[in-house]
DNA sequence: GTCTATAATACGATAGAC
DNA sequence: GTCTATCGTATTATAGAC
């Protein structure tokens, strides 16, 4: 069993809970998207990312990070304390990255269909980019880096609370409204995306055709929406009928 | 790069698929669940099963593996060659042991909220075993080891192959029948259950939350079986004017 | 802040005794 | 078939020069 327990660092490190250790010269206000001319943090931070998405959790080391980045390897432990210091920064910088990219994209949604077009638009956009991948990744390394496990919450957190007002916005003209619990439901969207983007990595095909049926399912429940008053009315009662069996 | 290229021993090997290299005194049929008393073939497979749930794939070496079956860590490549060809054989003997040993129970599934209700019991039971948890950490690992990907998508096929027969039964009685595609629907299902368990690791009250709601989801799905005749072929007819839109 | 150098450990894999 | 012993490499993390 190994017994060299640490975390962080022997010590010398309990300040700042995981934001910049010391950047009291400057390199705030800069968030961009530019690759090559920014801080080292944010170099790495970026690295991170994209040797999660290319090698996976079980290849994503201190040195193979640095190498994605640029920089020197002593670096990590520098900026990060650890290993797993850096890779739960780069879970919260990823997400917010993206979801802010897709805002005001997903604020826009306002039908089934457009929810669920919207999801396999980004899917295959940001496939090189690997942004769901990451939280992937990062959700299989947590079972044994206990510090990723509130981070990667955190990170499908951010993505949970967009899809929840959109589905509460699209299932409010349905007759689903007030027996579907959006909250809930954008729970099982947030992770079933995650389980069929590993799924893809291992069967593309098979994703296809999985998404491929889940569009048919939308259609249905957008179908729903031109019933009749007296349909949707019996439907509403029947649905809440069979829950409280 | 790794060069060393064999599988199970140095060769003569190309008979048994997958079965034990060399079982020539006996060992055969026997194939219990027991934990000690078993070859060291199997000792194996098990230990890289429970490893993989308690570790996650990033933990996971032969010296770990080796540990949890309490054999010797030079066997690991005596039997199989490598640490992942270690994997893919115990992806193949987990998912054939589990979908065997719940083939019965699935095959007696009838509507769409019993097959949720098996996924919610299973789920729980097998937690501590980690059976859908072994899958997602070996669809994680895929990234980088090309040769899980298909270990883990026939691993995966064996449930949906199941999934996708349940699906078929359960729809035929709905005004889905027709217009959904069961083998779409249930590589749907596997990827999201896998999804599901890999965001449960990382917040276990989100997961719950997020089954509630699907068991919500479903009870609709049901009670549009209660629908009158008319209405069922009004909204049969909706799906598909959508689907074709 | 960044680099080199290095300590201590873990890893995959092999050779050879038994 | 199993074990010990080992090679070469990769890993986390630290110390110290710059």
């Amino acid at each position: 069993m190994s017994e060299g327990r640490r975390e962080g660092a022997s010590e010398g490190m309990t300040e700042g809970t995981n934001a910049a250790p010391k950047p009291a010269t400057r390199t705030a206000a800069n968030a961009s998207t530019a690759e090559n001319s920014c801080g080292t943090r944010e170099k790495l931070l970026r690295g991170a990312l994209t040797t999660l998405v290319e090698q996976g959790i079980a290849k994503t080391s201190a040195r193979s990070v640095a190498a994605a980045a640029g920089v020197n390897q002593a670096l990590v432990f520098y900026h990060f304390g650890s290993v797993d210091g850096l890779l739960a920064a780069a879970c919260r910088y990823g997400a917010e990255q993206r979801v802010a990219r897709y805002r005001d994209e997903l604020r826009s949604i306002t039908t089934l269909a457009g929810l669920l077009e919207f999801g396999r638009r980004m899917h295959a956009r940001e496939r090189e980019e690997g942004t769901v991948a990451v939280l992937a990744q990062l959700l299989a390394g947590a079972q044994s880096q206990p510090r990723l496990g509130p981070a990667t919450a955190a990170g499908l957190d951010l993505w949970i609370t967009e899809i929840e007002q959109v589905l509460t916005r699209v299932l409010d003209v349905t007759p689903l409204a007030g027996v579907a619990d959006p909250a809930g439901l954008a729970r099982a969207v947030a992770a079933s995306f995650v389980g069929l983007e590993l799924y893809e990595g291992a069967d593309p095909a098979g994703a296809a055709h999985a998404l491929d049926a889940l569009e048919q399912l939308a259609a249905l429940l957008t179908a729903l929406d031109t019933l009749g008053p007296v349909a949707r009315r019996a439907l509403r009662m029947q649905v809440q009928r069979t829950l409280r069996r």
